[in-house]
Order: C-alpha cells, then sequence, then structure tokens
RNA sequence: CGGGAUGUGGCGCAAUUUGGUAGCGCACCUGUUUUGGGAACAGGGGGCUGCAGGUUCAAAUCCUGUCAUCCCGACCA
C-alpha cells in the first residue's frame, strides 16, 4: 500500500524550530521525521522509522553475510554484571542508574559487553561450539554530559553492537577483519563517506581498535591523515621518536637569571631562543575512578599545548585536570613558571617526558627556583623521566608515525568502532571454553558497533540542500514519490494508478493525494521530505503525460505515462 | 562541571525596559472562490505566560527560589 500524506501522521514545518543548531537536525524536525522528546532524547515518526529501518535491513543483511547471528538483550539491567567488570563505577556519571522497589541498583545499559560475555558462558563450553558471533540492534542509554546536534549525540541511542568470540588470536583476527569487512559493504551500501582511522582503546580495554569516521566539518572527532595512506584518531597517533644523539661534547647545563619569564613567550623572548627549544613542564591532576586526587608532571615542547583528549588517552581510566591552586599549595617546591626536572623527583608526583625528548636532546627548562631557568639541560645526562606520555597537541605537518608523509587534520563523525577486546571480559566473568586436550583456555573477543540512529542524522547531514533532505536511495523512506497536482479527478486517479503499479513491483510509495492542497505546497514537502525520485501527475495527465523529477539532480522531464516505470 | 542565552496557544515570535483585560504570522476548523511553486476573503477554536513563593488594589512584566532547554568551553602553566 503506498503511504498516503492525505492520511500520513505527519506535519511539515515551515520555520526552523528555534533549539536545533544543526542543519540535518532542522530539516529532520521541519520534514517530520524525528520530534524531541527530551535532551538528547527523539521520538520516531512514520517517515523517521522508515529511514531507521532501511539502515537496520541492510545492517542485518550484512551481518548475517558476516556470519553474525542476531539476539536481543534487555536494556535494563540489574547492577551484578557490571560491578564483576568494574564499570558500575569506571562508567562514572554517563551511566543512567535507578532503583527497583525493593531498593535494588539497575542501570539503563550504555553497551552490552558483559551481557553477551554471560550469554555465552551460560550457554557454551567447548571449543567445538566457536567461533560464534553474536549481535543485537539495541536501544543505547548515556547520561550525555552534554547532548547535542540531535540525532549526533544522544542520551537515548541506537546501536548495533557485536561480539565475537573465539579460542585463539588468529582467531580473533579473523573474526575481527570479517567485521570489519561487513562494515565497508554497510557503509558503502548506505552511500556514506567513511574513513578507517586507528583509535585509542580507551576506557574499553583491549588492543587493536579502528574507528570508521565520516568526514563532516560538525564531526565531534579529530583526526589526521597523511597523503601516504596513514589515518588515525588524533588520541591514537603516536608521535615518533626521534634517534637518539651523543651526549659526548654538549656544553654543561647552566643556570641563567630569567627574571620575570614564567611563560614560555616571556622566556623565547627575553633569551632569544625560540619556544620549540625550550620543555614546558606541565602539572596535570589525575582523578581515578574511585576519586582518588594525584600529581603527575610531564614535559613537553615548549611550543605545544596539552592536548587533553590524549592526556586524557595517555592517563585512561584516569581523568586528567589542570593542577589547581589548592594542589600547588601542597607542593612549595614546584615554583610556578619555573618549574623543571628535578634530581631524584618531585616526592610523590611521577614524571614523564614526550617521547621527542631523547637521549643527548638538549632543554632550556624551569630551574626549580623563581626567576631561574636552566639552559642545556640534556636528557639521559642530566635528567630522566619515569616514562614516556605522548600528550601534547598534534599539528597540521607533523610527520605520520609510518614515515607517510606530513599530517593533515580533518573533522569527522563516529559512525563504527571495531576493536579486538582480548580477554579483559572473558577474564573478569570467567568465559572459559575446554580446547581439544580438555584443559579450560580463556576465550577471546572482539567488539563491534555502528550508531544506527547516528547514521540518519550523518546521512541527512551529507545529504540535502537549502530546500530539504535528499535521501540515498538505499535509505529513502520511499523508493518514488508521487505528487498529484491541480484539482482535476484525472490527475488523482493517475496518480493512483502509477502508484500501485509501482508497488506491484515491489517499490515503495510515497503519494501526496492531498486534496485542496496548492501544488506549490506539495512541491515544497516533497523537496523538504526528500525522496530522490518524484513523480508528478498534473496537467500533462490529459496528454498522458507525467512530469519526472529527479531531486538530487534537479532535473525534470516530461515523460509519456506508459514509460514512468522506466525511469527508475 | 564552568560560561552565555532563552522559557508566552502545535511552531516561529511580540508585549517585560515604564505593572493595568495577552497579541501577530504560520498551522488548525467552517464557508465561498482559487489550484504547476508555500492562494484570497469572511468567520472561528485554542494560552493559568516553565514551576513555586513573595511584593502590589493589580504581575507575562518587579523580587526570591527552582526546574527545563539551547549554544560555547572544558581549562593553552
Amino acid at each position: 500500500m503506498p503511504i498516503r500524506l492525505s492520511s500520513l501522521f505527519l506535519r511539515t514545518l515551515r520555520e526552523d524550530p528555534a533549539d536545533a543548531e544543526v542543519d540535518s537536525h532542522k530539516l529532520l524536525l521541519r520534514a517530520g521525521y524525528i520530534r524531541r522528546a527530551a535532551a538528547g532524547i527523539y521520538t520516531w515518526l512514520p517517515l523517521g522509522l522508515a529511514v531507521k529501518a532501511k539502515i537496520e535491513a541492510i545492517v542485518r543483511e550484512e551481518m548475517a553475510a558476516a556470519g553474525a547471528q542476531e539476539v536481543f538483550f534487555p536494556a535494563l539491567l540489574p547492577r551484578d554484571a557490571y560491578e564483576v567488570t568494574g564499570r558500575w563505577t569506571e562508567y562514572g556519571d554517563n551511566l543512567f542508574r535507578l532503583q527497583d522497589r525493593r531498593k535494588n541498583d539497575y542501570l539503563l545499559a550504555p553497551t552490552h559487553e558483559e551481557m553477551f560475555t554471560l550469554l555465552v558462558k551460560d550457554l557454551y563450553s567447548s571449543y567445538k561450539d566457536l567461533p560464534v558471533c553474536l549481535y543485537q540492534i539495541q536501544n543505547k542509554y548515556r547520561d550525555e554530559a552534554r547532548a547535542r546536534g540531535g540525532l549526533l549525540r544522544g542520551r537515548e541511542f541506537v546501536m548495533k553492537d557485536a561480539y565475537s568470540f573465539d579460542i585463539d588470536d588468529e582467531g580473533l583476527k579473523k573474526s575481527y577483519q570479517a567485521q570489519r569487512d561487513a562494515y565497508e559493504r554497510i557503509f558503502k551500501r548506505l552511500g556514506v563517506e567513511y574513513v578507517i582511522v586507528k583509535a585509542d582503546a580507551g576506557a574499553m580495554g583491549g588492543s587493536a581498535s579502528e574507528e570508521f569516521l565520516s568526514p563532516s566539518p560538525i564531526g565531534e572527532d579529530t583526526f589526521v591523515r597523511s597523503p601516504g595512506g596513514y589515518a588515525a584518531n588524533v588520541e591514537a597517533v603516536k608521535t615518533p621518536a626521534p634517534e637518539a644523539r651523543s651526549i659526548e661534547g654538549l656544553p654543561a647545563a647552566e643556570v641563567r637569571d630569567t627574571p620575570n619569564s614564567s611563560t614560555i613567550a616571556t622566556l623565547v623572548e627575553a633569551a632569544g631562543i625560540t619556544a620549540a627549544d625550550t620543555l614546558k613542564n606541565v602539572v596535570l591532576a589525575l582523578v581515578s575512578p574511585e576519586g582518588k586526587r594525584s600529581l603527575v608532571m610531564v614535559g613537553i615542547p615548549g611550543d605545544r599545548e596539552v592536548d587533553t583528549k590524549r592526556a586524557e588517552a595517555a592517563f585512561s581510566p584516569n581523568e586528567v585536570e589542570q593542577a589547581t591552586e589548592e594542589d600547588f599549595k601542597k607542593y612549595p617546591e614546584l615554583v610556578k613558571g619555573y618549574i623543571g626536572p628535578k634530581a631524584g623527583g618531585f616526592e610523590g608526583i611521577k614524571y614523564y617526558v614526550d617521547p621527542r625528548v631523547v637521549t643527548g636532546t638538549s632543554w632550556v627548562t624551569g630551574a626549580n627556583v623563581l626567576g631561574k631557568h636552566v639552559f642545556g639541560l640534556v636528557y639521559g645526562r642530566d635528567f630522566e623521566a619515569d616514562g614516556i606520555k605522548d600528550i601534547a597537541e598534534v599539528r597540521a605537518g607533523d610527520p605520520a608515525p609510518d614515515g607517510s608523509g606530513p599530517l593533515e587534520l580533518a573533522r569527522g563523525i563516529e559512525i563504527g568502532h571495531v576493536f579486538q577486546l582480548g580477554r579483559k571480559y572473558a577474564e573478569a566473568l570467567d568465559l572459559k571454553v575446554l580446547d581439544e586436550n580438555g584443559k579450560l583456555v580463556t576465550v577471546t573477543m572482539g567488539s563491534y558497533g555502528i550508531g544506527i540512529t547516528r547514521l540518519v542524522a550523518v546521512l541527512a547531514e551529507a545529504n540535502r540542500d537549502e530546500k530539504g533532505l535528499i535521501w540515498p536511495d538505499a535509505v529513502s523512506p520511499a523508493d518514488v514519490y508521487i505528487v498529484a497536482a491541480g484539482k482535476e479527478e484525472e490527475n488523482y486517479a493517475a496518480a493512483e494508478k502509477i502508484a500501485y503499479e509501482f508497488e506491484a513491483e515491489g517499490k515503495t510509495v510515497i503519494l501526496d493525494d492531498r486534496p485542496k492542497v496548492s501544488p506549490g505546497v506539495k512541491f515544497g514537502d516533497a523537496e523538504l521530505i526528500g525522496v530522490p525520485y518524484v513523480i508528478i501527475c498534473g496537467r500533462g495527465i490529459a496528454n498522458n503525460e507525467v512530469d519526472f523529477w529527479n531531486r538530487r539532480t534537479g532535473e525534470r522531464r516530461t515523460v509519456p505515462l506508459n514509460l514512468v516505470a522506466l525511469q527508475l
């Protein structure tokens, strides 16, 4: 049955809603695909549901092709499982927690690793059962500090999450590759542009991890790419360390007076050096998931700032904050503006350096005395660190870690994430199977996610013009949109007839059969709603002709009634 | 979490400064005319002005508190 606009639950809006900023959000609201129910929480109207269902269908087909089987977990979960893996605490404020009438703790699942792991543990116990890959398409709940962009970052959203279970690392690699390939097929079929970037595994644990980003200026993720094909999330960019140099013959370190030079800028000005010659020692406060606060110090080249996201990744699962006046009061040896590495270190403060700080490099840095800096301080001779932390900002022009050329920075929206979880969850939840020798071995896992509702926003954002949406064929709420224009009965009858002919061929149709609605309104709504192919049954009907309108190219041409079907 | 802005029929806004019966456009309903780019005329329905308290003869408007929403930022030592 065609979808009839005369009875469809739809009201298009002529003006942009005041609370929408992003174009895709405005259009989805105006064209009647979604309604806001609360901050970051949306109601799906018939048209929106149709687009979402199209995306889900493609995902399901490709999951099946990759050998994954669909299951469905509750979104409402008891605390236990999340307690075992530590995530009840680790997830922090982003977790929606609630209690039942008996005061038992529950949560609305932000993701389902634990449940999948426990399900496999529940039913399987032999290597013969593996590998197995399960997935679901489910609502997820995350109490985002700041929901934004409509469907782009919601507090409730739909995600396809898949998990693979293998007996060994080799199996995991295969499962991972199968999902990765499926993702490429899915995004190609959806007609969405994507870049695969190396990602930081972060709080999820595990090793290999890649993100699928859709390049977009409104993206929240910054990624880098090189002419040679390297691509990575900024959090995951590993700064290449230069070769260690000889210490032989380097001049001895010398402390000089540098009054009123508490910032890199003033120091550079006063000493006639460049910012890159200086070593800036940044004091950061780490807050552990349990809420414990401690300080660390990181030496980075003075011409760079700390990248908070990279720092968070480097010190995960701790949160990273700037050290406050309070923090400094506890460590009077730290002279703000003149902090430098100290022999033996500061009591209770670990000292890390940037990867560029290698043996034989010489630096101008704070002397830990007000108004004094030390010049020619050589790493490996005059100071040492407790380790390397790569937390300095990445800049356009920096070399790619694999030598494939200078990096360029771009923004993207994360639409998919694949990674090799390894044994973190299997170990925590004791998922083991018997191998062929009858010995218990821990299963290794992979986890693979696609943001379904986010994809609706990404596709809308990438496929629109000033008049409205223009869906890719694969996700359009209908294959063809038929407008009955004018007041003549024959126009409506013809539109009706064509609609049923398309339906008989298996095509889906939206039919604008609204009586007493002016053509201008109908054309405007057709453009707003964004089905890529529009057929207009109007004054041409008298001559057995209709107008075929390609919404994407804007091309319109008159075709004989009996050839309409050939236009699609 | 920090900063900024805003809450008035379904949507977009005005009236708030200077307290005095809550208004406009869109949408909706009825009728007549109109029908290939968001029609015209006439008539009509719909709002305890986010919520709670206070001041006042009188509060959308002033005061206090509270809730919500949107945007920006997340600390450049």
